[in-house]
DNA sequence: GCATAAACGAGACGGTACGTCAGGTCTTGAA
DNA sequence: TTCAAGACCTGACGTACCGTCTCGTTTATGC
C-alpha cells in the first residue's frame, strides 16, 4: 500500500498508469503464501505467479521480500478497534484477546516475526515497520488510558513527558505480553491467562499512579 | 552443542573420530557470522570457511542453518544469573538488565528472532528453542520468587498449578516486555525504564496476591 | 526503408501520417549502436531512446531486430560504383577495395554477420537481405564482365544459361574472398593482396573462357 | 575441449574432478539444440536441461554462449581430410566438397555465422574460432600444395614469405568461395560448380606461378 | 472548423532468459 | 571413518529486453 501510494503523491502523468488491481492481488497472494509456505519458503516468483502477475511488476513496486510482507500483514493490524466495554479493565481484555487473535494468524505468526528479524539490521526496515505496524496501535493505549480517565479509573497524567514514557511502557507491557505468549511460548492466550495478565497490570498500574 | 551430543549417544566407534575443535569453531564463526552480516545473509559456506572447516562436516553435525544459530545463540544465555541483591526489585531490575544486555547483542538481536520466526511453521525446532533458550530462563523465576517468599516479600503459593501458572505469567511478562522493548519498539532498556517496569509489576503482583 | 515504403502502398489516407524523420532518425541510431554496442547487446529499446522515438513507433514500421539491422546495414551497399579505370584488372581491383571497405566498417561487421546467420534459419529475412543486400551487388559483376567484353578483355558468352552461371560463380569469387579476408581471416585487404587475388582470378578466368 | 582441457592444466590436485562425461554431454546437446533451433533460439538453460547437467555445471565450464557454441562447433571440422585422389584439381574437389558438407549442416550454418559475427567485436572469441575452427583447416592447404608440388603439378615456391602469402590467399579464397556460396548465396555446392571453381582457380594459380 | 482517425511519447504489462548465489549432497585423496 | 576440497543438482534471485498494451496528446485530412 505504502508502495504504491508513495508512487502515485509523485507519481509521472504521462504512460500507461499502473495496475491498481495489481496491488491489490500482489498484497492478497503474498498473505496467501505466508499462511501456505511461511516466509522463508516465500518466493517471490511464487507470489507474482499466485497474483497473475509478472515478477516485475512486483518488483516496480516493492523492493524485496521484506517490504511486500510489511506491507502484506500491515493491513491486519488496521482492523483493532477498541470498542467501549464499560471498565478499564474489560476495555484491556478486548484489546488483548483482539491483538492474540491477530498474532495468532498464521500469515502474521510467520511473517510480522521473520520481519522484525531482518529490521534488526536494517534501519529502513525497522522504520517502516514502526510506521506501518507498531505505532498505529498505540493509539490503543492513549484512547483506552483517556477513556478511563474520563470514568475516572485512572488519574490524570501530571505532564505531557510523563504521560508519553507511561504509555510506552504500557505498550511494550501489553503488546509485549502478548507476543510473547502467542509466538515464543507458544501457548495460546485464553481467558484465564487475559484475565490473570490484566488484573496483574491494572493493579500496577493503579498501584503505580497513587503511589509516592 | 545439542546435535554433537546427540551423534555421539549411538556414535560409531571406529575410524577417526570426529574433531571436537570444529564444534567450538564452526559456533564461533557462527557467531562471528551473525554479528558481521545477519541471519538473513549468513551462509552455511561462509561459517564453514571461516571456521576453517569443510561444508560437509557442518552438516555432519548440524541439519540446517536454524538448528546451527540456535546453537550458536543459546549458549549467550546461559550466563544469565540472578545473585541476591537483597530485595525483590533488585532482583527484578538485576535480571532485567542482564537480560536485555544479552538481547542487544548483535548476534542474539538478528538470530534469535529469525529463528523464532522459523519455529511458528517448525515444531521440531521450537522445541529445540524451547529446550535450549526458553525454558531455561524460567529458572530465574523460580528462583527469584522463592527468595522472595522467604524474605517474606511474597507470599507463599496455595498450590502448585497456581504457582507454575503464575510463574509462566511472570515470564511472559518480563521476558515480552523486554523483547518488546529491546526487539519491537528498538528503544534502550535503561534505568529509568527498568525502575517504572519493576514498579509497575511488583505492585501488581503484590495486589494480586493479597487481593480477592 | 523498405518496411516504410510497402506500409504505404496499401496505406490509409486518414490520420495522422507517419513521420519521415522518424524512420531515418531510427536507421541512423541502430548504425550508431552497431558500431557502438555490437549486433547482440543492441537493444530496440536503446535504439528508439537514440532515435528520439517511442517504442511502438519503432515497432510499427519493423518486425524485429533483425529487419530493423538488414534495412540500416542496407544502405551502407548502395554506394558501391564501378567507375571505369580502363581496365578489367583495375576495374576489379577498385571494386575490390571498395567493397571491403564497406564490410571493413564496425556496423557492418558486426551487423551483417549476425543477420546473415539469423537468415539460416529464416528464410523471410533470407530473401530480405538478398533482395536488399546480395543481389545489389551482382550488377557490379554484370557491368564489369560486359564492360571488359567491350574492350576485348573477355570473350562473349556463348549462351545465356553459361553467362548466369559464371556470373555468379565470379560473384561468388569475389565476394567470397573478401567477406573471408575481412571478417574471418580478419586481415587487411591491402593492395599487395588485391594485386595477387586480382591476378590469379584474371588468370583462371581468361583460362577457363578460351580453355576447352 | 579447450575449456576442459584448460582447466585441468593448471588444475587443482584436491577435491571431486570435473566429470568427463559432462563435457560431452554438453557439447553434444549444444549441437542438438543449434540444430533444433538456431542460434538465437538457444538458451544455455535449455542445454543444460538436454545434457541433464546444471546451469552452474555449464558455466563453470564455458563463460557464456559464444564460447560453448564455438567448442561444439569446431568439433566438427576435425573431421576435414584430404585423401590423395591423384591430382591436385580431385583433391581441391575432394576438400571443396568436404568443406561445403560440413557449412551445410544446420548446427554450422546456425552456430559458425553466429559466433562469427560476434567475433568483429571481441578479440578473445576472434582469437578462440581461429585457433579451433579457421586456422586447423591450413593445413588442407600446405598439405595439397605440398603433394602437388611433388607430383609436379606446381612449382615449388621461391621463399618462405612468398608461400606463406600465397597460402593465405589460396585460403581465403576457397573457403570464402564456398562459405558465400553456401551461407550467403545460400545454393548449394554441387558437381558442376566445383568444377568451373576448380577449374578457375587452378588455371589461376598455374598462370600466376609461371607467369612474370 | 471540427470531427475522425491514425501516429506519437511514455511507460506499465506478462513473459523468457540471463548469470549468480546458496542449500545440501556426493566424490575424490589424504589423514 | 573423518576431514578438506570442490564439483554437483536444485531452485530462487533480481535484472534486462522482449513485444504488447494502455494512456493522454498531437496532427493531418475530409465532411
Amino acid at each position: 500500500m505504502v508502495a504504491a501510494m508513495q508512487s502515485r503523491i509523485s507519481g509521472p502523468r504521462t504512460g500507461r498508469p499502473r495496475s491498481a488491481e495489481a496491488d491489490a492481488a500482489i498484497l492478497a497472494a503474498t498473505r496467501a503464501a505466508l499462511v501456505e509456505l511461511g516466509w522463508s519458503k516465500l518466493t517471490l516468483g511464487d507470489v507474482a505467479t499466485r497474483a497473475g502477475v509478472a515478477k516485475t511488476t512486483l518488483y516496480r513496486r516493492w523492493a524485496g521480500k521484506n517490504e511486500l510482507v510489511v506491507d502484506a500483514v500491515a493491513a491486519l493490524f488496521d482492523e483493532l478497534e477498541l470498542p467501549d466495554r464499560g471498565t478499564l479493565a474489560a476495555d484491556i481484555e478486548g484489546v488483548v484477546i483482539q491483538f492474540a487473535a491477530v498474532l495468532a494468524r498464521p500469515e502474521t505468526r510467520s511473517g510480522l516475526m521473520a520481519v522484525l528479524a531482518e529490521s534488526t539490521r536494517d534501519d529502513a526496515l525497522r522504520e517502516r515497520i514502526r510506521t506501518s505496524v507498531v505505532d498505529r496501535q498505540k493509539r490503543l493505549v492513549l484512547e483506552g488510558r483517556a477513556r478511563a480517565q474520563v470514568r475516572g479509573e485512572l488519574p490524570p497524567e501530571a505532564d505531557a513527558s510523563d504521560a508519553a514514557r507511561s504509555a510506552d511502557l504500557i505498550f511494550d507491557m501489553v503488546a509485549g505480553a502478548v507476543v510473547h505468549r502467542t509466538l515464543i511460548s507458544a501457548e495460546p492466550v485464553d481467558p484465564p491467562w487475559v484475565r490473570d495478565f490484566t488484573r496483574v497490570l491494572l493493579l500496577g498500574l493503579a498501584g503505580a499512579a497513587t503511589g509516592p
